[in-house]
DNA sequence: CTGAAAGCGCTAACAA
DNA sequence: TTGTTAGCGCTTTCAG
């Protein structure tokens, strides 16, 4: 245990040199002589001496630190994108505070209020449940950027997504081409980004001239959500021959309901997912999937975040990322007996 | 975005009182009149006061923050042990800084000195690829409590884990009931965690008799690195009928590269896991695992550590968990024509 | 109950 | 090049 950690003072006393010097000295000032310098690191090293964050952060006022939220460490999509995020900024030599507020709005406002006090320079957002004017109040004091929603906006507000409605389309468009109709939706429940994702199910049904076979069915975007869901579904009459879930995550729960009623995926059933989280490439899983770039949204997220700590008055842009359908084993067409003009 | 946050001192002037009063009202204290209290209330909210935790910080001594370390993001079983940590870090009234060094030893060391720097007041490092010597000298300066493993000790290091050699026999006498012989072992690799497991399995081997049938092949505690190993396993002749993985993403990993064969998960070759994700209860999963209590650990985790913030000189404890073996789908006992005494 | 003053560890002018 | 002097925003004695 420390008793009084070694402080700057004490690393000039022993080094026979001024506080400033060593200050100099430990940020690799070039006006340092190399007497002085390897002096100073010496003792620094006898010492054990290690900077007080809290200190620099007050005399320097500014923290080298931004903050992150996001909203679920469960969901392995999260991680992949937070590795873009924090790729990108390590190279900008800042270190990042990460804080999870569990898709619950009152536990992120929380978390976002103390990552302020810490006095980070900037925030990303990765998903979250916040009412806009939270939001905007905290872009107020500090620069923020959304990844995956664009629907609070405010002049220091960036953000980084896919076309959620666009990305829903894809799927349907997919599944319709593979000759299913009846299509369900897993709704991933009542969040900016389900409900893009079931209008543009709801879009492109009617698009394929299959309006009148639209039907979503409340879940939410975990496992058990999707899982919920889809048992509901197989109770349709007829049973759906497709699904659509708002999500990866609840799509791998939909699969199992659709397994646990001794039915096949995709003999049986279709299902595609949302999000293209790596699990989903695995063979066990094999799931067809919307596949946002997610790594990328992340690295470019932090960009964004940069460039406006650097230029704060510089206009707030929405970024559009582009998803793509992954086709892979969990979609088939539907059998013969199942196909209305079989 | 903000120019000169109000402080302390905007808050005494608006509300016409002195500095430390408000420093005082805003912590609650009991000894600020009523009349004070909202006069500074009231001033602080319309000025949109926040406490600067840098400056609290540094006057306080204390950050009234923990530092969490976790091996991996994308492996959903840290967040079901971060789960633990972080409630109750909540209700101790502290935030939790959370780092990842992704099993990079290099990166992890780094992420635990920048925590330190943060003056934090506790760490808890669940999972790591950290060598004994830094790991102490980081204790040195800081409680410490390691999770899943307890290989390195020192007067201020307290560990929380399962006993993974004794895990590692369940699986295997589980496989061994089931009247397996020929089982592999999907080894992670070369890390303390996964040593133990493969000399759980080799013990468990032995005393079952089937020393001679013993393989280990090594991979990794990812789900590339179970499928690698597996797809070795299954170019043995005669093929195994049964896999323990090193963990439950490997042998996500192995399952993929069984069916992959064309062969099937339990028919063809059982799989066993390890850890006990929820992820592996879904029924498109039904990984037949050996569960360690997570979340519970993680709590355990946080609980000896503010045991020890408040008692430095406490002498440190290993606390030992009860792994048990959950039997899911994955598992069978093996075809009869497999089975060497059919 | 309230206010003044000192100082936490560090950085940043400014002098020397 | 180096040392001195002020703070950064907050908490904390210690007097009133």
């Amino acid at each position: 245990m420390s008793e009084a950690r070694p402080t700057i003072h004490d690393v000039a006393a022993r080094a026979g040199v001024s506080k400033s010097l060593v200050s100099l000295a430990m940020r690799g000032s070039p006006k340092v002589s190399e007497r002085s310098r390897s002096l100073i690191l010496a003792a620094a090293a006898e010492l054990g001496y290690r900077p007080n964050a809290a200190a620099r952060s007050l005399a320097d006022r500014r923290s080298h630190t931004v903050g992150v939220l996001v909203l679920d460490l469960h969901n392995p999509v999260f991680a992949e994108i937070l590795d873009g995020v924090q790729s990108e900024v390590r190279t900008h030599g800042y270190s990042t505070m990460l804080v999870t507020g569990g898709a619950d709005p009152d536990l992120e406002q929380a978390e976002l209020e103390k990552l302020l006090e810490f006095q980070v320079e900037g925030l990303i957002v990765i998903a979250h449940r916040l009412p806009g004017s939270v939001l905007r109040r905290i872009a107020k004091e500090c620069p923020l950027v959304v990844v995956t929603r664009d629907d609070v906006t405010g002049p220091s507000i960036d953000t980084v997504r896919n076309d959620d409605v666009a990305g829903a389309r894809l799927a349907v468009e997919h599944l319709v081409a593979l000759g299913h109709r009846r299509i369900v939706h897993l709704s991933g429940g009542d969040n900016r980004v389900s409900q893009d994702r079931r209008d543009g199910y709801l879009e492109a049904m009617r698009t394929a001239g299959l309006a009148g076979q639209s039907c979503v069915i409340d879940g939410a975007l975990t496992d058990a959500g999707g899982y919920s869901a889809a048992q509901q579904a197989l109770d349709l009459e007829p049973r759906p021959t497709a699904m659509f879930a708002a999500n990866d995550m609840s799509a791998l729960g939909a699969i199992a309901a659709v397994q646990d009623r001794g039915l096949g995926v995709p003999g049986d059933v279709s299902v595609v997912g949302y999000d293209g989280m790596s699990l989903g490439a695995l063979r066990t899983l094999s799931l067809t999937t919307v596949a946002q770039p997610l790594g990328e949204m992340g690295a470019l997220a932090a960009r964004r975040l940069f460039d406006r700590i650097d230029h704060p008055r510089r206009r707030s842009v929405r970024l559009r990322v582009d998803a793509a359908l992954v086709p892979r084993g969990s979609t088939a067409p539907p059998r013969r007996s199942d196909h209305p003009r079989g």
